[in-house]
RNA sequence: UGGGCUGGCCGGGCGACCGCGUCGUUCUCCUCGGAGAGCGCCGAGGAAGGUCCGGGCUCCACAGGGCGAGGUGGUGGGUAACACCCACCCGGGGCAACCCGCGGGAAAGUGCCACAGAGAACAGACCGCCGCUCCCGUUCCGACGGGAGAGGCAAGGGUGAAACGGUGGUGCAAGAGACCACCAGCGACCGGGGUGACCCGGCCGGCUCGGCAAACCCCACCUGGAGCAAGGUCAAGAAGUCCGGUGCUCGCACCGGACGCGCGCACGUUCGAGGGCGGCCCGCCCGAGUGCGCGGGUAGAUCGCUGGAGGCGGCCGGCAACGGUCGUCGUAGAUGGAUGGUCGCCACGCUUCGGCGUACAGAACCCGGCCUACAGGCCAGCCCGUCCG
């Protein structure tokens, strides 16, 4: 699991993350991740936190897709910077997802988030 | 052994590793405010749900009277209290165990009763039954049949959820509680039983009365307001402090809000503004400041925060709900909100034999209930049958 000290405790944040933070989604879930600079202080991140609305589901379903996306989500803390705040918003579909499914969706969707911009240009 | 009725209980189990939260403990760091690491204990439900009732707790309020508003509704008990529970009564259903009931009043008043039907609440006459008058026909001169008219009747048919008691007789032109007997029902009285709702028996009366009160209404009883974002404490600040947002040169600027200060306007200090007494009125009390400009926005730390009408067992009282007493147990306290991941074995259900799935559903101050959802399973008691003895 992941520690409360990586915890997103307010709405500015979040909302800070949504809307301006580099998007990238998935079947089941949309990750947000922001590169922090308005924060507290510096280095003593990351920060992440999550977004399970009832469209999802029940409570019982909504903790179950919580705790698993916590639970992955912790395989990734040490590859963001210090300062990143990221959101990972579940769609309907995670409800049925098993716990492998979320993830791998996790994973491509944390990589795609963190690399470096460049154009995609392929002929 | 087949079918049924009722009550209670469980609601996956064991184990390994890596993680999460509270608490305890041992260390480490430290700006002495705290922070981190290791170890250990514990860590969602029978409904935690819907938020429909009732209480505890907290703050505010607490002369009185009238009117209104909401709730409850057979009787007696239980309880902190209830709309809950238990026992009984009444009515209905079932061979029975047992189940069902928004169970006060329709003879205080108002209102409504669709469709069908002639008529639906000061009922009514379609078919029909009955005699009388007139006309026509037949005639074995006793009458008979048909038509028309003015009447009588409500027994039979038909409609309906419901048609103003039922059966038998007397009576009559035909009929009718018009009268009589019995029965049902209503009301008064008397006797007996029960704390009571009510029940049993007797006698008399007039002969007969529809339903809806979850339509208004009437009667009896009950009811202060707000809610843990309740509320307490601490920190900071004397014209600012705190919180939030935006921007960047990253500690400042701007914008917005809460509290406080200040400003303007209005009313007012015993000729009383304004407020309180759940709503309105009377009345009473407080009272020197109050209201508007003012649209909304935001949520520091900590306590409250879990030992309580508590669980389990024995004995006693009680038909029971429950109460008394003794012993014993220690079992979540989060605040973007702690239960997840990878596996092994077993149980159960499907299976294409590879496997897949395991209901309903997540505490948020705490209890007692109600209602709703729920795969599968266990236990006990009782009733009706069948077979054997």
């Amino acid at each position: 699991m992941l520690s409360s000290a990586h915890r997103l405790t307010d709405g500015a944040s979040f909302r800070e993350a949504v809307r301006s933070g580099r998007r990238s989604g998935s079947r089941t879930v949309v990750v947000h991740l922001a590169s922090g600079t308005s924060g507290g202080a510096a280095g003593s991140g990351p920060w992440v936190g999550f977004v399970v609305s009832r469209a999802v589901g029940n409570a019982v379903t909504r903790n179950r897709v919580k705790r698993r996306l916590r639970h992955l989500v912790r395989e990734h803390l040490s590859s963001l910077p210090g300062s990143a705040v990221l959101v990972v918003r579940a769609l309907p579909a995670s409800a049925d997802a098993s716990a492998a499914e979320l993830r791998t969706d996790l994973a491509r969707c944390l990589r795609r988030a963190l690399a470096p911009v460049e154009p995609e240009v392929r002929t």
